[in-house]
DNA sequence: TATATAGTTGAACACTTGCTCAACTATTGG
DNA sequence: CCAATAGTTGAGCAAGTGTTCAACTATATA
């Protein structure tokens, strides 16, 4: 069964577009899909949030963030707190800096840290609250 | 109480942990380090934290995530709405069947998704608002 | 029974990433 | 001025990651 006499409204705009190994048609009733469809975040969005959440996801950035909620700090204390050289702290907080998660200071040969969103710290909680709930549960 | 009472002690319990290029001594007053170092999480905690933002902080993985906080899906569905292989797709289900932040029940030969923990809508939902903030404010 | 569909899984490979190292800037103190 | 301290940055590399491909299981249907 060709499609190419007919280069109207088939599936074809989504087959297209890279996925090869696929079936041939939603499984779900239509209307949910089409409602997921229209409420999913253009491509910018998500790749932000992606962003943001992948920042959080290494384990260095994620305990300099933790670090950062309690206080600010300079670049070597956090080197030591962490036990993680000062090259390599420097590097994670431009990146940190560059998603706007932390913004910095300088004082004197000095860079402090501090987070630069109220949101970093209520994403950090939730992240705790939920790793604690699974332990929790079972 | 004993120990080295003069005021220039060492730091060399912290020093000795795999940092060697760093400075001599924390900078920042000491009773502040001392407090953000015992509020720290352990190890394994902030491990597991790390896991579950990497698992959202990749493209295709946050993308089934905001599709499945819509509605259950099944993979093929979820394929052809994010424009990834059947393949693709499930590997990245299974790693956040593993991390369990989605469930799933079979259904004939379909297999439906959803999410499998509040906390995940609400992390979600945070990331939106820290983007969308930041689009607004300048 | 045979065949098609829905999904899973392991291996391979290209791409990404986090660290180290060395060189560098900038500020402080002698 | 010179030397030391605090931090940044680029290159390089080992380790990790996401996708594809092919083979596979399992369920439904003719």
């Amino acid at each position: 069964m060709m499609a190419d006499t007919d280069s109207f409204t088939t599936t074809g705009l989504l087959r297209e577009s890279g996925a090869r190994d696929v079936c041939e048609d939603f499984l779900t009733d239509e209307a949910t899909v089409d409602k997921v469809a229209a409420a999913m975040p253009g491509d910018a969005t998500s790749q932000r949030m992606a962003e943001l959440f992948g920042a959080m996801g290494d384990p260095t950035r994620l305990r300099l963030l933790l670090a950062l909620s309690r206080a600010e700090l300079c670049v070597c204390d956090l080197s030591e707190l962490l036990g993680v050289s000062v090259s390599a702290v420097s590097h994670q907080l431009r990146l940190l800096r560059a998603l706007r998660l932390v913004k910095f200071r300088r004082q004197g040969r000095q860079s402090f840290y501090s987070l630069d969103d109220f949101h970093v710290e209520h994403l950090i909680r939730m992240g705790l609250d939920h790793v604690h709930d699974q332990d929790g549960i079972r």
